[in-house]
DNA sequence: AGTGGACCTTTGTCTCAGGG
DNA sequence: CCCTGAGACAAAGGTCCACT
């Protein structure tokens, strides 16, 4: 798109230049700029963001505070809970639904992944075994069960804006036999706005342990850098229930993994009630530093890979057009 | 016969508390 | 800092059965 917008203009400066009066050729040129205008507005309002087959990507929102819990598998999930989505701006958007961990975060994100390349609120088809060897790295019985569950889970999530909510999956359909299929809810573009998408390298996040890592991991990418935090706001953020000797230990562990993984620097420390962090200085190998897709150039990626089991999930067909 | 889905068993993982 | 153990799932693999 980009690429195309540079190209008009360099074609409009060029004719300026040669003093063309052409008025086929003006005119043609100002059709196709105001059909690129008509693509942007469409690729802002009607998709979320750009991303590709190996990045997951949510609204930073969703990262930076306990949304997504991380809690003990023994503690019963409570049927609903009602929560501002930000804590700093108790008027902005609200959660409202089930409680969710980490795990339903992986899902969501599995599914906005799914239908990068749809227009909101169309029917994403998909092959269930496929979605949880891509997710788990198996299938059975019990694989599928826990997809199903999730997925309606995540559509019995709400998130309450000024005027409207939204479903973080509208639409699910599970027929015994033969793929599922998902939707979005079309409204779902405007978590992401202002611009405020986080991503995700999905083999890092697979690799990591879920729990509190993954929700470090997320909240770790959302921060542009890393200041000494409480480990008391940390806590409180994810949702752990632990106490401080414990929720230090945990922490620890997990930073122990995530500077494994290049996505904070080894010398951290907790010292105090803080933690003392920041990026890595120098990008380590296995964690290539992402460049935003959405940036000048064309996400590349996104449509010429074709890892086979990752592209056997993703070749769902828009059903209903 | 082949396949998809359900079910069962064993082993592994994660949170959390408590003790050295 | 390390270890242990409880509790509850999950992961992984196998088996069974109904349906095509």
């Amino acid at each position: 798109m980009r690429a195309k917008e540079r190209q008009l203009a360099a074609l409009q400066g060029e004719l300026r230049k040669l003093k063309v009066t052409d008025y086929d050729t003006l005119n043609g040129i100002q059709h196709y700029s105001a059909q690129l205008e008509v693509l942007q507005e469409a690729l802002k309002d009607d998709f979320v963001p750009k991303h590709t087959q190996f990045q997951l990507i949510s609204p930073r929102s969703f990262f930076v505070d306990r949304l997504f819990h991380v809690r003990s598998r023994d503690v019963e999930r409570a049927a609903h809970l009602e929560f501002p989505l930000d804590a700093g701006a108790p008027d902005g958007p609200r959660y409202v639904g089930p409680e969710l961990r980490q795990s339903d975060g992986l899902v969501f994100m599995a599914l906005l992944n799914l239908c990068r390349d749809y227009r909101v609120g169309k029917t994403a088809c998909f092959d269930v075994a496929s979605m949880t060897t891509w997710l788990w790295g198996s299938y059975n019985g019990q694989q599928r069960q826990r997809l199903k569950q999730t997925i309606r889970r995540l559509q019995r999530a709400t998130i309450e804006f000024p005027g409207f909510t939204v479903q973080l999956v509208q639409r699910f359909e599970h027929p015994q036999r033969g793929e599922w299929s998902v939707a979005l809810d079309k409204d779902i573009v405007q978590l992401f706005r202002p611009k405020t998408q986080v991503w995700l390298e999905l083999p890092v996040r697979k690799r990591l342990p879920e729990g509190l890592s993954t929700w470090l991991y997320g909240y770790v990418r959302s921060q542009s850098r890393l200041i000494p935090w409480p480990i008391d706001d940390l806590r409180a953020r994810c949702g752990s229930e632990a106490n401080d000797k414990t929720f230090r230990e945990m922490l620890g562990k997990a930073l122990r993994a995530l500077s494994m993984e290049g996505i904070i620097d080894i010398g951290w420390s907790l010292k105090g009630n803080k933690v003392h962090w920041r990026k890595p200085s120098q990008p380590a190998a296995p964690q290539r530093e992402s460049r935003s897709p959405a940036s000048d150039e064309p996400a590349q990626g996104s449509f010429l890979l074709t890892d086979e089991s990752v592209g056997s999930v993703l070749n769902s067909e828009r059903r209903h057009p």
